[in-house]
DNA sequence: GAAAGTAGTTTCCAATTGGGAACTACCTTG
DNA sequence: CAAGGTAGTTCCCAATTGGAAACTACTTTC
C-alpha cells in the first residue's frame, strides 16, 4: 500500500503552485525586485536616475531588464521632449499592483538581516 | 545645477534596498519559493514527497536548495528511525515567517494569470 | 536473488545570466 | 571644438545555474 503524501492536492492548491511559477517567470533575475522597488519609491525616475540609485547595475542589465518589464506592462517608458531627450520610467498601475509583494519582502529582509546581524 | 534624482533619499529608503538585497540572496534560484510553497501546504514531507510535488525539480537540485535552506535556518531536516529511513523535510518556525511574502506572491500570481488569459 | 522504494551524490554537459568596456548618437555648455 | 550629460546598444567573455543520467547504499517485498 503506498503512502499517499500528506499535501494538500485540492485545485485551490494547484493554483497557487502555478501562480507562484508565473509570478517568478517575469520576476527574475538579479534587479527587478531592485528596480520594481525603486520605482514605487521614486515614481518617475530617468536611465540616469535608475543607473545611481540600483547599486551595482550595470547600463545592460538595466536597459535589458527594463525592456523586460515594459514587454509585461509593469513599467512605463515615455520619452520627454527636452533637450537633451530624457526619459521616464514610472510603474504602470499595473506594476503597483506588486506593492504589495515588494513591502513583504523588503519587510522580512529587515528582520532577516536583524536575526543575523542583530542591527538594523 | 545638477538635478537631482526625485528620490528618497533617506536612510529608511536605503534600509529598504539593502533589505531587498539580503532578501533575495537567499530566496534566489529557479525552485525556493516553490519548495517553500509546498512545504508551507504540506507541513512535513519527505524527499521523494517534495520530487513528485515540486513539479520539474530533479534530486540534485532539489537537495541541494534544501541544503541551502537548512544552512539559512529556513527549513529543518529530520532523519527518521524507520525502515527504510526517511527524512522529514519541514519549515522552522523562522521559515514560517516566510508565509506572508510567498502568499502576497502567489495571490499576485493568480491575479496575474486572470490578467493574461481572462481565466482562473 | 531481483525489483523497487528510501535518500541522496557525482559527473558531465548545455544554457542562461550577467558584467565590462567600447561604441553610437544627439545636445548643451564652457 | 572638446567635454560632459542624456540614453542606450553591441560584443565578447566568464561564472553560474540547472538538467540528465548514472551511481551508492540500505531495506523490504515479491
Amino acid at each position: 500500500m503506498k503512502k499517499k503524501a500528506i499535501v494538500n492536492d485540492t485545485p485551490v492548491c494547484q493554483i497557487r503552485m502555478r501562480a507562484i511559477s508565473d509570478a517568478m517567470s517575469i520576476l527574475s533575475g538579479k534587479w527587478k525586485f531592485h528596480i520594481l522597488g525603486t520605482l514605487i519609491e521614486g515614481n518617475k525616475l530617468g536611465f540616469m536616475d535608475l543607473i545611481r540609485e540600483v547599486d551595482g547595475i550595470g547600463t545592460k542589465m538595466l536597459s535589458k531588464e527594463l525592456q523586460d518589464m515594459e514587454m509585461n506592462h509593469l513599467v512605463d517608458r515615455t520619452v520627454m521632449d527636452t533637450k537633451p531627450i530624457t526619459v521616464q520610467y514610472s510603474l504602470t498601475e499595473y506594476g503597483k499592483t506588486l506593492s504589495p509583494v515588494i513591502d513583504e519582502l523588503a519587510k522580512w529582509g529587515v528582520e532577516y538581516r536583524q536575526s543575523v546581524y542583530g542591527s538594523k
